[in-house]
DNA sequence: ACGGCATTGTTGACGTCGACAACAATCCTC
DNA sequence: GAGGATTGTTGTCGACGTCAACAATGCCGT
């Protein structure tokens, strides 16, 4: 359908009535209104945006925190163990760890049992950098109630933890 | 917890019953279990996963087909509205549009009110690529109902609609 | 005990993507 | 006509996912 041709000129006055195309009517989403993985991704992205703004503050990224939460639920686990639990390829984890050691969150020491494995511990500054972490991230996760609407938000994160 | 030390060996038959330490345990996801938004982002990543596989016959991204959507569905739009419709930045869009122009896919007329703007439109090619990308797209979204169960699909994809 | 095979951590390289700055052309408004 | 905003464009940077290769180590059957 071409954008609604303009009446053919019987009324010269004011060449365009409400000119400002500032948003040129609605844009039509079209097949994508049906499509679950383009509402998925567009909230997806604006969760992650919250989240990133509120721990920008301790610098601690989503994939940072979710990478000190399992080390602190479970410590001296393998760098394989923690990947594959978070869907973090093995390179990558090494770079991402090699950064928290860095900053002295984290540290790998050698397995007792396994010379190949790195047993993975928080600090003492790792640990409390967590509590911040979680405290914060919880304050992210109260802001999407009201979002969502409290029966929602249940729905949702019960039906994702069924699928996951 | 040290991981459930193996009984003394009272029975030194098979010196480990199961010791394929493949998953070594369960791992705790600890408060990751509050979160909607990692749930969110696994289950956005698993869908793109499929989506991409589905249409990798006809090399299009799941980014790609939300633009040749639009395109299609709202012919002469400009640059800057496809992008801040679909949240992509104008940088971004114009190497996207550049290899998609290259692919023969779309073209870029120029604008007959505003020298400045480009009015997007698919090619022939396009068109037929498109509907060739709704078809496989749609075998994709129909592959998500019985993962979820049609309830749980329709909740989601209403609230998802709602909060967007 | 030994040799082949798998696992683990690591490094290097590549491509995609989001973000930001700068710029020229064009439009709009005073 | 001048100043400011918009649009498309290019360059650059960093974060990520992915793949290949490698050394060290563990595991296994013969």
């Amino acid at each position: 359908m071409p954008p609604a041709k303009r009446a053919t000129a019987t009324l010269p006055l004011r060449k365009t009535p409400q000119p400002k195309r500032v948003s040129p009517a609605v844009i039509d989403l079209g097949v994508l209104n049906e499509h679950l993985g383009y509402f998925v991704r567009r909230f997806q992205v604006a969760i992650f945006q919250d989240f990133i703004r509120r721990l920008s503050r301790i610098d601690i990224s989503p994939a940072q925190f979710s990478v000190l939460v399992i080390i602190g639920a479970n410590e001296g686990l393998s760098q394989s163990e923690l990947g594959s639990t978070l869907g973090i390829e093995r390179a990558r984890l090494v770079r991402m760890l090699h950064l928290l050691d860095k900053r002295g969150l984290t540290e790998r020491l050698p397995s007792s049992a396994d010379g190949r494995r790195h047993a993975l511990r928080l600090t003492r500054a790792g640990q409390t950098t967590l509590k911040q972490a979680k405290a914060l991230a919880a304050q992210h996760e109260a802001s999407l109630l009201p979002k969502l609407g409290p029966e929602r938000y249940r729905q949702m994160l019960d039906a994702l933890r069924a699928v996951s």
